[in-house]
DNA sequence: TTGAAAGCGCTAACAT
DNA sequence: ATGTTAGCGCTTTCAA
């Protein structure tokens, strides 16, 4: 692999062109004869020359680098989401630089280096609102949130959408024929739990069924939490027999915890959860869940940014995925 | 957050000293009087100045970026090694950079635009053996494999110490009171599955137990195929009493196959894995397994890399990770 | 259509 | 200790 020092002067003195000619061959400008544009290429493929990408960024003013900034990069749905995204900013000639930031002192202090530092065009946020975050970005700089709704005009974004979604998953336990539902929701500070939470009263509220605050309580996505927050529920005395948990990281903690109440799932109780994990189907009983395609969502977001970047002045546009109701073992007619 | 055009001679001017001036103190040399550098950083702070990370990189040569390559983003995983690379890099002062590319080709043309244009200084390649891609690095770039140890000295790695970590799981099944152990292997191509394989196979020779090939099957790491070897595995008659897959998703799908066979996990069939995956608790039973420290791979990867960057004479150096036995549920005396 | 000149914002080398 | 002069490799004027 040719890892060249050829600069376009060499290039342009093999040629026996100027080096402007060489850049604007480079740059596809039309204004060059067929014949001087067969030379210089010719130069070009025979001296195996590169154009310097740090060099260009720096005269055209561009860096042609987008980052992706997620609590971290470990985590199934943000890394999906991180996937698809750097899928398609590469589609559009861009690189991602992605980092993990914690807590919001990372955060800002990062956005501000990267940015201040003009070493990025454009910022995906993921999880903007995770510990309001949000409010450390950078005025009027190309931002999209991914994962989470804004709640105002403030800035792009993709997410699911949440309300639809859980009114789905809802439905199909009313379906179901359950009416005592019991829920699991993320922390409610977050807008997301706040949307799958009026989802949920939603399509109760269109069956006619009684929302019970003793049939909800309150998880922060870990198996961990649902776990526990399905015990608690069990111990006040509540005998749903269906739940629906915000996601299947805690609708995994709530089987659990069902199973060693000697609750058997689905028999005696359903679960559904939002996500479809990696090994959702895995589980025993195998999850019932509503798969969201963050790939898509990851794609959709690089899309936004290019218009952010592009156009500046463009309307913030706000869009909101499907999920897609995968039935297996966990959820069972009452 | 000040989104300076603020030029390094603008601050200069500022503080009454030349340029040149203003990047010594930038850069921390000792060459400037404190007087001097107490001016110029006053200017600095109050014009809110930041230096140009591009021009930086021009002039310096160097673009404070590393890339990381992996076949996807999303793999648990990858995703780990990832974010531990991350944290190193940052802490180092880089950037990093990471991409997927699902095939030899996609890996070889992103590599070789990477490095030709002189994007990033060093590159972290994730399963660099996944599909021979490892034939397509340049040669004398700063390379690290993660994952993976190469089989000459031709590149830095960080990866499981998989012989030992595969002799350490045997052996617990051993030390449980196991005979007929089966192993669910990786793809037999792949370094990993190798070292795994020798591993089980030492510690089967030590205790002086027969290695019978009937009792091993070739999964790809996936949880499905874990479950079809195991299928294969019973259908040809074989009843091993414990099983040891040569990770957590084909364990995962062990545990899957033989529940529906009517054997119980973990009475009439221990399971063991490695990895540690996220809801390896979770599964019933909870799956015993070898936990990888992932992020310190990726840590350690990265300082790798600043070593083959600042030193590119170093000798290679290929660094083993140890794992930790986690015994849960899945595992018991026979 | 092509070339020459002038930067982009910074650092390095050489003066002083 | 500080300033001056040259670039880094490219693109963008502006001429020709």
């Amino acid at each position: 692999m040719a890892r060249s020092r050829t600069t376009i002067r060499d290039v342009a003195a093999k040629a026996g062109v100027s080096h402007q000619t060489v850049s604007r061959v480079i740059n596809g400008s039309e204004r060059v004869l067929p014949e001087t544009r067969a030379r210089v290429n010719k130069a070009i493929k025979e001296m195996g020359y590169r154009p310097n990408a740090i060099a260009q960024s720096m005269a055209k003013g561009r860096s042609a680098t987008l980052a992706c900034i997620a609590p971290n990069l470990t985590d199934y749905t943000f890394a999906s989401i991180i996937n698809g995204a750097e899928q398609e900013a590469r589609n559009k000639g861009y690189f991602l630089l992605s980092a993990s930031a914690p807590d919001k002192g990372t955060f800002s202090a990062l956005v501000e280096e990267l940015v201040s530092t003009r070493r990025i065009e454009g910022i995906l946020v993921i999880n903007p609102y995770a510990d309001g975050r949000y409010q450390h970005l950078p005025e009027s700089f190309p931002t999209v949130f991914a994962g989470a709704r804004p709640r105002e005009e403030i800035a792009f974004s993709v997410a699911l959408n949440d309300s639809i979604v859980a009114q789905q998953a809802t439905q199909h336990l009313i379906g179901l024929g359950h009416k005592k539902i019991a829920m699991i929701t993320g922390p409610m500070a977050e807008d997301c739990t706040q949307d799958r939470t009026k989802g949920f009263e939603a399509a109760m509220k269109n069956a006619n069924l009684p929302i019970q605050s003793e049939y909800q309580s309150q998880g922060n996505w870990s198996a961990d939490s649902g776990y526990a927050a399905f015990m608690t529920l069990a111990k006040s005395g509540a005998m749903p027999t269906a739940v629906f948990a915000q996601n299947d990281q805690m609708a995994v903690g709530v089987m659990k915890a069902a199973t060693e109440l000697g609750r058997k799932v689905p028999e005696q109780l359903s679960v559904i959860g939002i996500d479809d994990v990696p090994l959702a189907a895995y589980f025993s009983p195998p999850l019932t869940t509503m798969r969201q395609n963050f790939v898509s969502i990851g794609k959709e977001a690089v899309q936004l940014l290019m218009l952010a970047i592009d156009k500046p002045e463009s309307p913030k546009q706000n869009k909101q995925h499907p999920a897609e109701l995968i039935i297996r073992g966990s959820t069972s007619p009452i």
